[in-house]
Order: structure tokens, then sequence, then C-alpha cells
DNA sequence: GCTATATTTCCAAAATAATGGAAATATGGA
DNA sequence: TCCATATTTCCATTATTTTGGAAATATAGC
């Protein structure tokens, strides 16, 4: 991944409307969820949300289907992933204590996240 | 790990700079780098290095320690590692399809990060 | 074609963040 | 104490982002 897409996909999830959008959208999978659902889930005017999609939808973290009048809108996990890969790359290099400790990996599980810890997406 | 906390992170990262910073920080361990080696590596002046680099300790994603007249800064791993399961919280909950092929854990392997693949922090 | 619903675009005002020169602080050594 | 180095704080200027009302667009059904 490249620097100028990860710091659009920083920017994105840089923003509390933002974030919220995309932590309702992350658990919602691929059919997603409708602009007005977002909208009502989140109170938000009408322009503000569609101002904060667009920029999520640029910065590649969405995907928009229509179906109808309505525009659902997904997260993209491919995008996700590679936001994450790009931010720990090269980690624990230099392995000076502090690091070693928190890089250990965690064994993959089923399913049915617990929020505490964290298994690649 | 709160909306709040996660979000000042994001906000701290998403910037030129500050994530160049980071990522200079990120294989670097804890020792770290002096603040004048970052200036240096990243052609800054002395002001806007130093707001950077606050911007990024109140995030808390660096650490600061003193080595007489100089400051050295550090990755916070733990924060790091936080953050990435902040974002990935409930991940394929809906189970439709995109998320899956996505998802599926990567074996953790030795050391040596190939940049392409993703272990945990 | 008309009307209703869903959502976007336009745009100007308001809010927030970034920049860097100059002065201040901290530390070390003679 | 005085001087040099490392870095920060102060602050005014400039740049960028966010907000939301009103108007526009897209689609559906009659």
């Amino acid at each position: 991944m490249e620097t100028e897409t990860a710091l659009t996909a920083l920017t994105g999830l840089a923003h509390a409307t933002r974030l919220a959008i995309f932590r309702l959208l992350v658990p919602a999978g691929a059919p997603g969820l409708a602009a007005g659902q977002l909208g009502e889930a989140l109170r938000l005017p009408p322009a503000t949300l569609s101002f904060h999609l667009k920029e999520l939808r640029h910065a590649g973290l969405l995907t928009q289907r229509r179906a109808g009048r309505t525009l659902y809108y997904a997260a993209d996990y491919t995008a996700m992933n590679a936001l994450l890969a790009y931010l720990t790359e090269n980690c624990c290099q230099a392995d000076a204590g502090g690091c070693e400790a928190v890089c250990t990996p965690v064994p993959a599980r089923k399913r049915r996240s617990s929020s505490a810890t964290r298994r690649p997406l």
C-alpha cells in the first residue's frame, strides 16, 4: 500500500462521525446499510451524512450499491486490511523489548470476536 | 479502547508528516530515535517537528525519554495494537461474503516481516 | 406526466489544524 | 558562571475541513 493511500484512509477514519459510520458497517458485512439507516442511527442531517459517506468512499473504505432509490454502503475489508498491514509494516525490526511482548501472535480462533483480542481481518 | 482514544490516535496518524514520523519509529523499537534525527531525516523546522511530536505523544502513540539534552521518541506498540483491535471489532458478524475471504487468519511466522503479510503486533 | 421518497450536490459561513520564526527552557561542559 | 547544543513553547498567519439549508438528481409507482 502506498503512503498516499494509507493517509487518505486514516484521514477518512479520523473523524467522530465517519468512525461511527465505519464501525456500524464493519459488523454489517457485505449487504451493508442504507444511507437512510445510517442517518437515522446517527441522527445526521442528510447533507452532512452524504458529505462523510463520500469522504469514506473516496478514501476507499466503503463501497456503494444502489437498490431502487436506496443507496447501500458497506465496509471494504480489503482496504481495511491493507491499512493495518501498512501501519505495522516492519514492526519489531529492532527487537529491543516492549515490542516483542506485544507482537506475539494470538492463535486464530473460530468467530465471535470478543473485542478484547484482535485476529487479522 | 474508547472511541475518544481511538479517534485521537487516528487523528494523530492522519497527517503526512506524523505518519512518516511514526513509521520511522515503528521499526526503531524501544530505543526510538532522537528528535534531532527525526528532524534531519524528514527535513523539518524544529518548531514544526516539535508540534507534530507533541501531537503524536498526546495521542498516546509515542513515548518520550530524555538522555542528556536529547529527547528520544519511540512508538508505543500497545497503543498501536489497541487501535487495530478497535478498528476490527466485531468484524465479520454478518458473514455475508467478501469479509470471510479476507478475515482468514494468517498463521504466525517467526520474524522478518515481509510488508505484504501482516501478523498481529 | 405527476408526486413522493431517497439521497446528493452546491456553497458560504464557522470551526479546526498546520506552519515556522523568534524567544524561552533544559542540560552539559569548561 | 558562561557558552553551546537540543528541543520546546508562543503566537500570528495561512490553509484545510466541517456544517447544514436549499436546490438538484435519481428512482418508483400511479
